[in-house]
DNA sequence: CTCTATTTAATTGCGTACAATTAAATAAAA
DNA sequence: TTTTATTTAATTGTACGCAATTAAATAGAG
């Protein structure tokens, strides 16, 4: 980590958050083949994993579990519902919320999904151990950015 | 790792990929103060990096660089031109490629960027072991990636 | 109860990403 | 040399991602 000069933090092969980016899309590369034979997007086919476990949930929970806002939830959701798998609609109890809800269209789609993960994890090809140290180390990122407003800007 | 059901794998929080896609989005977005500060988004910033090492480069080889295609980049280094920290012109041995050339604008840019890097370390909060792990795991991932034409679909 | 503040989803606008197509230039083959 | 194939950047079209604004509904204060 000997700094050559004041410039050496500003090469692409010393950052840490490129290899993210790269890979990132990399990997929403792999799922398209099998995405694509559903016809869903990457965006959708995670949108569809929450509905598969939650069946019902409003826009700004969703939100929160993908870390996305409305300005992208509203018209990927509205293709969702053209494609049949889900309905939008407002709640009764309060309604500034949008109630989203599956379609048993939408459960059957899972059956088409289950293989999905198990064939992109033979294309990304690390061992248990290595996945696992990822996966604990991106959440470790995750929550470490989302609750440092505590940033030293 | 003992699965309760079929569905199990399909789960979000099972899921490598979704940690990885809403990491690298949050980590775009940490960057977004300081490179609103250079009027630069985080792709024009990395494209920045290439062109602060390399100086001159054609379209394709800064593609490969930062895993981009021309339907990015070309509207992207028109931008960069336009801000005045590029040129853009066919080359004289083959006309198909276009180089890019950094201007001295865009060589004293470099100075107002010195301190991202370690700024927006800052707010990722990795001990160096926990980062240059990551560090391994993503190249390796994308080394993977990207000779993995053998993925067995 | 009324007025104000807050919450929520939708909309708008800009900038990627990327597949697919096009067009120009060069290389390779016949 | 002429034709064909390949290489390269640009263009086109679709889908995010997200900041900022808008509009509607609800909650809270007085």
């Amino acid at each position: 980590m000997a700094k050559k000069n004041k410039y050496e933090a500003l090469k692409l092969e010393n950052q840490l958050c490129f290899p993210l980016y790269a890979s990132a899309k990399e990997v929403v590369r792999q799922y398209k083949p099998f995405l694509d034979a559903l016809d869903l997007t990457y965006t959708q086919y995670i949108t569809m994993m929450v509905m598969w476990e939650k069946k019902e949930i409003n826009v700004k929970e969703l939100g929160e579990y993908l870390y996305l806002d409305s300005g992208t939830l509203t018209p990927l959701l509205k293709k969702l519902e053209t494609k049949g798998y889900i309905t939008r609609n407002r709640s009764s109890k309060d309604e500034r919320h949008l109630d989203v809800v599956i379609t048993p269209l939408g459960v059957e789609l899972r059956e088409q999904a289950v293989d999905i993960p198990q064939k992109v994890g033979q294309c990304i090809c690390l061992e248990p151990e290595e996945a696992q140290m990822l996966y604990k180390l991106l959440y470790k990122m995750i929550h470490q950015m989302n609750n440092a407003n505590g940033c030293k800007n």
